[in-house]
RNA sequence: GCCGAGGUGGGGUAACGGCUAUCCUGUAGGACUGUGGAUCCUUCGAUCCGGGUUCAAUUCCCGGCCUUGGCCCCA
């Protein structure tokens, strides 16, 4: 027998029909804020990727070489695919562009709870607009969605990259980027500890950066004001702009400057959305500002986006399924020709099953009890003769003998 | 890549190193030729793969694969 590979995941209808729902909802969610899907390839050009996130990064990536000799990756995003979009395509549009996608991606990873080598994101880009009200709208945005499939067990993070990478450089002028990326590595695991340590052996002037990290509420924003320039000044006032905006949706984030994990290419604010009640791989949602369409050889633009792990977010959610009511039609085998033809006009309002096991009309009904369908419809010579059909309630037992208006008029009456 | 746990029909399970691998559920059919659910009978269907130890391996050992909790990583 042949086994599904490593890291992915089938799913069975039952699963299927409520990850469809929540995916409704998502998308329903974002098009009520106007945004517009957009669909990407399955694949791409390798370099697509590399130029974003380093050489490195093919460790992680599905990559393969195709008949053409072209270097080719299964997406493991699609952020990056989305911006080169833009720039073939829609760089002439007038801004702001609102753009969704939901698909899956791939990456080369060990599988663990919450994490697997096929999965799906639930995503938005938005291109362009004044940054402290895209910045705002982009982050409502996130948590409108969670709260419209029933989410409300989470806690938002709020951060700021560019203020962050300021507090080590703004009075550390000769620091390179492999010092930077080692301290930005230390903040996000936490390891103040080892941090310390370096900026001293390093002799790096710590204290903005420390003030940025212990500002956990707005108590201290003026002090920080102090130890930074205009510019700094200037993005903490963008801060708590977004933050009064977003009290309008009742949302207050966690300042948390320490989120910086290996995200080279974000440029200003980001923020991450952890629920509660998952394991390790707690994080649902992450984003924020970043620069990559002039890397990718386009006319900058400021952009913003986040991603929702669907997948994660399917182990949290509750969900009714979706139960529509389905109707068996039930013949003689001598009355087959009549159950299909029946079949074929019920089929234009309603879900419409018929025996294709051969069976006899108690197997048919045994078959329609055991699999949870609602009406039968019989249809046997006396039928055909009369030009009636008998309609079976399989909840109530309930039997009706009817014409075809009066069998469709019927159905309706059952919420059919 | 690292540390730990695990793997028996489709699902759930039993088997001191020893009989044709247990039972429940399920599948298909029958008892029942125009009326479902109950009952009974029959059928189908499994020891993850490969080595090793042994007279004998589902059981013990090693390796692999897969699942799983965590670490690393998470663009």
């Amino acid at each position: 027998m042949i086994e599904k590979p490593r890291g992915t995941r089938d799913f069975l209808p039952e699963e299927m029909n409520i990850r469809r729902i929540v995916e409704k909802k998502m998308r329903d969610a974002a098009e009520r804020w106007g945004y517009v899907e957009i669909k990407t390839p399955t694949f791409e050009h390798l370099e697509l990727f590399t130029l974003k996130s380093g050489e490195s990064i093919i460790d992680e990536i599905y990559a393969f070489k195709d008949k053409g000799g072209r270097m080719l990756a299964l997406r493991p995003e699609i952020t990056a695919p989305v911006i080169r979009i833009y720039i073939n395509k829609m760089q002439n549009r007038q801004k702001p562009l609102r753009l969704y996608y939901f698909d899956n991606c791939f990456r080369y990873e060990r599988p663990q709870k919450g994490r697997f080598r096929e999965f799906w994101q639930f995503g938005i880009e938005l291109i362009g607009g004044r940054r402290d009200l895209a910045n705002f709208e982009m982050i409502a945005l996130s948590v409108d969605i969670l709260r419209s499939i029933g989410l409300n067990n989470f806690d938002l993070h709020l951060g700021d990259v560019f203020l962050l990478k300021r507090s080590i450089t703004r009075n550390n002028n000769d620091i390179d980027e492999e010092k930077q990326r080692k301290i930005f590595r230390l903040i996000d695991k936490k390891d103040y500890n080892t941090l310390n340590a370096f900026l001293d052996d390093e002799r790096i002037d710590g204290e903005g950066l420390f003030a940025l990290l212990d500002l956990k509420d707005l108590s201290t924003i003026d002090d920080i004001k102090k130890i930074f320039g205009e510019e700094e000044k200037e993005e903490i006032e963008d801060i708590l702009k977004i933050l009064d905006l977003l009290s309008i949706y009742d949302i207050h984030p966690i300042l948390d400057f320490s989120i910086a994990r290996g995200l080279d290419y974000y440029s200003g604010i980001v923020f991450e959305i952890y629920s509660r009640g998952l394991g390790a791989q707690k994080q649902i949602c992450g984003g924020g500002e970043y620069e990559l369409i002039e890397l990718f050889g386009g006319k900058s633009e400021n952009t913003r986006g986040f991603a929702l792990g669907f997948d994660r977010i399917m182990e949290v959610v509750k969900e009714e399924r979706k139960n529509d009511k389905r109707i068996l039609v039930v013949s003689t085998e001598e009355c087959r020709r009549h159950a299909i033809t029946l079949s074929k006009e019920l089929r234009k309002r309603f879900i419409v099953e018929t025996d294709i096991m051969g069976r006899n009309l108690k197997a048919q009904l045994s078959y329609a009890n055991s699999v949870g369908i609602n009406f039968a419809i019989i249809i046997g010579r006396k039928e055909v003769e009369e030009n009636r059909f008998t309609l079976k309630n399989l909840t109530s037992g309930e039997q009706f003998y009817l014409t075809i208006d009066r069998l469709i008029e019927m159905l309706q009456t059952f919420g059919l």
